[in-house]
DNA sequence: GTGAAAGCGCTAACAA
DNA sequence: TTGTTAGCGCTTTCAC
C-alpha cells in the first residue's frame, strides 16, 4: 500500500540496508558485488532487496564508476541493410560479453555524427564503434580518443586517427573485378558513389573515404596493368539520393562517350542505377554491364540475377564489438583484429562490352530523354 | 599543461564558479539557463565556462532532474528496412523538438526486449517507442507505464495496455486485396507470417499481434463476403528464418491442394518466398500470384514488379515520435494520432488463378525436390 | 568484515 | 538576484 499512489519514490540502498539492519555501505557491497561482505549480511541484504523489489539506480553507479556496460554505436544509414547486418554481429557480440549496445543514426549527417558522439559521451558509454560519414572532419573523433574511452571504426579509416579498424581492403577486389571487366572488352567502366565531393574526380585526387579510395585505386591499378587509360569523366562522385542516382545513370548511358559498364558502390545506388536501366528500356548485361558492392538477397532475384562483391558484413561487426570489448577490458592480448576479405561473386550482370555505337544509335533511348 | 597527463578531471560547475567568482548555485543557473541570473553574471560564467572549455555532466544533471532529453526506440528487426525507414522518421522528427534518440535492436526476441526497455529505463530515457514483438508477454512494457514515461506502440498493439499506438488498420486493405485475388479467381490463398505460434491457424485462434491479427481479419472478411470457405490451411506462421521461408513456400506449392497466389506478410519474407519460387522454376504471375506487405525498391526491380501493399512508414515513425514528444511535454492538446492507412499497389505480380492440377503436374518442380 | 562519512556533479529549497 | 545548504543514489576512502 505504500507505493499504490502517484510515482512511487525509487527503493535505494539505504532502504535495502535499513530492513536488512546494516550499514548502507555494506548493503551497497552486497548488492553491487564489490568489496567484503560476509554471506550471512549478503543473504540478508539480497533477502531484503528481493521484498523491497529492489532496483539500482544504473546513473548512479554510472557517475561514481564512470562505467556503464554499454557500447556506443554511431552508424550513417540504418536503412542501408549492410548497416544493419553489422549491427546485428555488434550486438550478438557485445551482448554475450555483458555490454548493452545503443545505436545511433546520423542520416551521412557529420553534424549529426558529431552531436550522436556528444550525446553518447555525455551517456557515458564505455566503448565506440563508428561508422564516420566520409569527411575530412575528425574533431568528434578525437575527443573520443582523448576521453580516453575506447573506439573502433567501422568500414572506413579516418587518416590522423590512430585506431582499430574494422574494414575490408578493397583495393584488391576492386582491380579483380575491374581487371575481369577490361577482360570482357570494357574499358568505358563508370563508378558511382555517395562520396561528397566538390571537385570531379581526376587521378591523384584525395579522397577522404578509405574505402572509396581504394575502390578507385583498385580500378586504377587494373587499367594500368591493362596499359588503358582511366576513365577519369565516368567516376562520378555525390550519388547522395535516388534522383541524384537516376541523373547520374541517366547522363553515364547517353553521353556520346558512354559508359559500357557500371560499378555501384553501395546497395542504396544499385537499386537506383537498376532502375534507371530498366527505365531507359536498356538489358543488362547485353546493353550495359553491371556490378555492385555489398550482397543483398535482392540481386539474385532480379533477372539476371546481379554480379556483386560481398563483404563478410555480420563478421565484421562481431570483430569490431570483440574489439572494442577487449579494450574496455584491457585484455588487448596483443590480438589484431582478423583480416576480412571481399570476394567477387560472378552471376548473370557482367557481358561483354557492346561496341559504343550501337548504344547511342539506340533510338528509343533518346525518346526517353 | 594542467591536463596534459593521464586523463584529466573533468571541470565542474564549482571550477567555472571559482574562475567566474560567483557562487556554486550562481554558475549553475547561468550555465543550465534557469532560475534568476543577472545579465553580468551571466556572461561573467559563460565566459569562464568558455575558457575552462567546461562541459556539462549530462548524467548528473539527469539524476536530479529524471530528465535526459533522450528518447528510446525498440525495434525488432533493423535489418528490415520497414524500420530503419521508421527511425529515419523518428530521428528527424524528435531532433526537431530537440531530443536525441537512441536506438537497440532485439532481434525479434522477447528477451532482447525486455532487457532492451530494462536499460533505457535504466538510462531514465523521456519517452519511449517500441515495436514490441508479437507476445502476450508485456509485463516490461506496463513497467514503462509505471515509470510514468511516455511509451507509444510501433505497428502493433498489445492488448492490455491502454497507450497510443502509431499503426495502419490492415483489415481494410487485406480485404481489399484478397478481393482483387479472388476476383482473379484465386481460392487457394496462402499467407505467411513471421507470427510466432505453436498452433496451427484455424478460425477464431486468439492471434497476439494486431497487425497479423488484422491481415488476417481482412483475408477472411473477403472470403466470406464471396461465399467461399476460407483456406485455413493456407496460412502458415513461424516463418521467422530463410530455410522456414523455403520450407514453407516449397509445402505451399507442391502440396496437392497447392495454393494459387501467396501473400508475404514482409519484405524479408517476400525475399525469401520469390528466391524460391524462381529455383521451382515457376512463373510469376503465371503459375503463382504473389503481393506482399511493404513497397521497398526492389520489388519494382523484378519482372514482373511486384503488386504490394505500401504504408507510410516515414509518416508513422514522425507521427510516433510526435506523440512521445508531446506526452513528453504534456502538450497533448487532444490531438490524436493521424490515421494512417496502407495502400494496394497494382503492379504485375498478380494475375488469374491457374488451375491446380496443371502446376502439380509440372515435371521440373517434382525433379526440384 | 563492518560502518561512518565523504565524495561524484549537479539541481533544488530556502534564506537573505 | 544571490548564496548557503541539502539533497539525488551510489561508490569509496578510512578507520575500527
Amino acid at each position: 500500500m505504500n507505493n499504490s499512489s502517484g510515482r512511487r519514490r525509487d527503493v535505494t540502498v539505504a532502504d535495502v540496508a535499513k530492513e536488512a539492519q546494516v550499514s548502507k555501505a555494506q548493503a551497497a557491497r552486497a548488492l553491487g558485488d564489490y568489496g567484503a561482505v560476509s554471506d550471512e549480511v549478503r543473504e540478508r541484504v539480497l533477502a531484503a532487496a528481493e521484498t523491497l523489489n529492489y532496483r539500482p539506480n544504473e546513473l548512479a553507479r554510472t557517475m561514481n564508476t564512470g562505467k556503464s556496460h554499454t557500447i556506443g554505436v554511431v552508424v550513417g544509414d540504418i536503412e542501408n541493410p549492410h548497416f544493419g547486418l553489422a549491427m546485428r554481429g555488434i550486438s550478438d557480440t557485445a551482448k554475450a560479453s555483458g555490454f548493452d549496445v545503443i545505436l545511433i543514426n546520423t542520416g551521412e549527417n557529420l553534424d549529426a555524427e558529431v552531436d550522436a558522439v556528444r550525446v553518447l559521451l555525455d551517456k557515458r558509454v564505455d566503448g565506440f564503434i563508428v561508422a564516420p560519414v566520409s569527411s575530412p572532419d575528425s574533431e568528434h573523433l578525437h575527443r573520443v580518443q582523448e576521453s580516453g574511452r575506447p573506439l573502433v571504426l567501422f568500414d572506413r579509416k579516418v587518416s590522423g586517427l590512430d585506431v582499430d579498424v574494422v574494414a575490408v581492403d578493397m583495393t584488391a577486389v576492386a582491380r579483380e573485378s575491374t581487371a575481369e571487366l577490361i577482360d570482357a572488352g570494357h574499358e568505358r567502366i563508370a563508378f558511382i558513389s555517395t562520396y561528397r565531393s566538390e571537385q570531379a574526380f581526376r587521378h591523384g585526387l584525395t579522397i577522404t573515404s578509405s574505402p572509396i579510395a581504394e575502390r578507385l585505386a583498385g580500378m586504377e591499378l587494373a587499367f594500368q596493368k591493362a596499359r588503358l587509360p582511366f576513365p577519369d569523366d565516368l567516376v562520378r562522385f555525390n550519388a547522395g539520393d535516388p534522383t541524384s542516382v537516376a541523373q547520374i545513370t541517366k547522363d553515364l548511358l547517353l553521353d556520346s562517350r558512354a559508359a559500357t559498364a557500371i560499378v555501384a558502390s553501395d546497395g542504396l545506388i544499385a537499386l537506383g542505377v537498376v532502375e534507371e536501366i530498366q527505365k531507359l528500356g536498356l538489358e543488362i548485361p547485353k546493353d550495359i554491364s553491371f556490378l555492385m558492392y555489398d550482397d543483398f538477397a535482392w540481386t539474385r532475384l532480379i533477372r539476371p540475377p546481379l554480379t556483386v562483391i560481398s563483404q563478410p558484413v555480420y563478421e565484421m561487426g562481431a570483430a569490431a564489438a570483440t574489439a572494442v570489448v577487449r579494450k574496455i577490458q584491457r585484455t588487448s592480448t596483443g590480438t589484431k583484429t582478423p583480416d576480412f576479405k571481399a570476394k567477387l561473386v560472378n552471376r548473370g550482370s557482367v557481358g561483354r562490352a557492346k561496341s559504343i555505337k550501337s548504344a547511342n544509335m539506340c533510338p528509343e533511348i533518346y525518346g526517353a530523354l
